[in-house]
DNA sequence: CAGAATCCATGCCGATACTG
DNA sequence: CAGTATCGGCATGGATTCTG
């Protein structure tokens, strides 16, 4: 559960996976209002757990590619539950 | 998401899952770390979302049971694909 | 028993500026 | 482009004590 910790890893792991690769200005740019920083540390804490892979590409000037290993597409189905416990939730209160 | 927010809402809602109906002590013993302060916020944070009632019982001394709503008994299978979660990136990073 | 009050440490997170 | 450095606010959470 700490692995999934952070106000944005959720978030970013969802970007990824709906697109496979993206460079550092991409996440920057798909995950809204996150700041440089914290995209950074967030990355970090994830290639540590091995949820995504960090790949420098040697173009001029330099990217770096940001992908899911198949342990981090093991988060799918769990964003799709968080997801789908958001509306029952909401239903549960509705019908009440 | 920020309904479920919190180091011990899991727990608790994990304990009031399998018990019914607890007390407050019992909650600070089933809840194993959890200090007095912190577990009379996370109840009043969920009995806010409506995710568990407080009924006061007017015995001597007087006991308050919780006891999960109708909303807080859907975060079950919730909780369940948490913990399979967990199995699979294990699991993920076993095999590679 | 069920909590409220108080005090306090840590660290999460944001904004901004800077670097190779 | 892909970050790091620095500064600082504010919330989170822990320990302890007190109350009806």
């Amino acid at each position: 559960m700490e692995i999934l910790s952070g106000k944005w890893k959720f978030h970013i792991l969802g970007t990824l996976l709906l697109n496979e690769k993206l460079r550092f200005m991409d996440l920057l740019r798909e995950v809204e209002g996150i700041a440089p920083k914290m995209l950074s540390k967030e990355l970090q804490d994830m290639e540590m757990n091995q949820l995504i892979t960090r790949t420098i590409v040697h173009t001029k000037p330099i990217t770096v590619e940001y992908a899911l290993t198949e342990a981090g597409k093991t988060v799918g189905p769990l964003i799709d539950e968080l997801a789908s416990w958001g509306t029952a939730y909401r239903n549960a209160l509705f019908h009440q």
